[in-house]
RNA sequence: GGAGGAAUGGCAGAGUGGUCGAAUGCGGCAGUCUUGAAAACUGUUGAGGGUCACACCUCCGGGGGUUCGAAUCCCUCUUCCUCCGCCA
């Protein structure tokens, strides 16, 4: 969420710089200051009718005390009038302040100013590629036929015990999945990041932190008995752990790494793109957050870019690296870069990790904030990314590195695998 | 799941109807002393709104109520602790 005070004193900038994303936000800018204007008003109004009866009260004490008592009660009946007032006052604040947030929830983060502009992911700027796409034999297959005649991921047994998109990892599917995880999970311990095991179900807060409610309600499982929700991803735990918190400057950064499985419900996404891993309901995800002092959270952002970059030419799968435009940047990002791997039996590109700065959007909705050096508080900013999202890197390791006679498991996995061959 | 107790500032902890945004201790910050540091001493130290700055307003787990007036009384929700039951 943007705040108001931003809003107010750079007005031409907010609308000017939200047009990359390709809306025209003009409206709703002028609306945000006038209910600002008139919250502000009502605020004032109801202020000065409490103070009035604020010593009011004072003075009845008193008077009780000394035990002048009709004095009193004279002056009783008088704040009759001002709580009626002051009722009526909070009354209509309260509904003026739910009318500027209800705004405000619709207003997407201001993208970076490097952010090109654009209208769909076809918009969206290369700017690195790396890794030679391998030549594969004539009777190379998809990540779903391998899986099948080598038996290491059933997803008819998932449609059984639950449904499509609930995938059974088997045998060496399960230990490769398995290894998958710690290795991510060491790279991040080993560039500074600390590991958390996170709960797999928020409450309500939480969703409102991050900002998945109140708009991306039906992209998360609900569960109504106990009004808890699946996490889509770590990084709605990951980043409440932080909720409400005052820091002080010498806490940040923060940077935190954890291995959660997500839950998306993807709803109406069916087909043959969405085929085998290419996009699930459950899936295990290795995530890092930070969060930043404002003025180093660029050089945080370019840091885990080379983190993530790192993990994928150990890999050593053919990668490249897609600046949103505007019209692709999520809505409370400022800056997202996506990571893509080459599917060479596909012959697509496959998202694998997503690394954004959400400045202070997320954190102003969070009151996530520090007291700088000048004993001032301000709000931090927060990022994160995947590294990295585990299905799409299983797909693309097994069409990669498919031979005649099997998949080969990418060097630095063997330790952690325990075989080199599926 | 049942019975009881509790929730106060960064932490510990007092406060049971007005003079309480809140004693005291610890911690933090600044200063004195010191070559420097420690110790000691002195001062200072919650957040949000509002204002040029004051004033002023709100906040004692969340929400609602009683009262001229609530940290304090009532209702409700949440969380924690103790005991019992169940259990990986």
């Amino acid at each position: 969420m943007l705040q108001v005070a931003y809003i107010r004193e750079n007005k031409d900038d907010v609308i000017k710089r939200l047009s990359i994303r390709n809306i025209d936000a003009s409206q709703m800018i002028e609306d945000v200051i006038t209910l600002d204007e008139d919250r502000r008003k009502l605020q004032t109004q109801l202020d000065n009718t409490l103070a009035e009866s604020n010593a009011l009260s004072k003075e009845i004490g008193n008077l009780f005390k000394t035990g002048r008592a009709e004095e009193a009660n004279t002056l009783k009946a008088k704040t009759t009038q001002l709580k009626e007032d002051s009722k009526q006052l909070n009354e209509s604040l309260n509904a003026k302040a739910a009318e500027l947030d209800e705004l405000l929830y619709k207003i997407p983060n201001v993208p970076h100013e490097s952010v090109p502009f654009g209208t769909t992911e076809s918009d969206n700027e290369e700017i690195h590629r790396e890794g030679d796409v391998p030549k594969l034999h004539a009777n190379a297959l998809p990540h779903w036929e391998l899986a099948k005649k080598y038996d290491i991921i059933d997803f008819e047994l998932g449609n059984k015990i639950t449904g499509a998109g609930f995938p059974v990892y088997k045998g060496k599917g399960a230990r490769l999945q398995r290894a998958l995880i710690a290795y991510f999970l060491d790279k991040n311990i080993e560039a500074g990041y600390t590991e958390y095991q996170l709960p797999h179900l928020v409450n309500e807060a939480s969703g409102f932190g991050t900002g998945q409610l109140p708009d991306k309600e039906g992209q998360m499982y609900h569960i109504g008995a106990d009004n808890l929700y699946l996490i889509p991803t770590a990084e709605v735990p990951g980043t409440n752990l932080f909720r409400g918190d005052l820091l002080s400057e010498s806490e940040l950064p923060i940077s935190i790494t954890g291995y959660t499985p997500c839950f998306r419900r993807e709803a109406g996404s069916y087909g043959a793109h969405v085929r085998g891993l290419n996009r699930l309901h459950q899936f295990d995800k290795v995530e890092i957050i930070r969060v930043e002092h404002p003025e180093n959270s660029y050089n945080a952002f370019e840091g885990m870019i080379d983190h993530v970059k790192g993990i994928l030419e150990e890999l050593k799968l053919p990668y490249r690296i897609l600046k949103l435009c505007g019209g692709d940047v999520t809505f409370a990002s400022a800056l997202t870069y996506d990571f893509e791997v080459y599917s060479t039996a596909q012959e697509r590109w496959l998202e694998i990790s997503s690394v954004s700065n959400f400045e202070t959007f997320q954190a102003n909705r969070l009151k996530l904030r520090f007291k700088n050096s000048d004993g001032k508080t301000q709000l931090c900013h927060t990022l994160n990314g995947s590294s990295l999202a585990l299905p799409r890197v299983l797909a693309g390791i097994l069409e990669n590195y498919q031979t005649e006679d099997g998949i080969q498991i990418p060097e630095v996995l063997i330790p952690y695998t325990g075989f080199d061959k599926i």
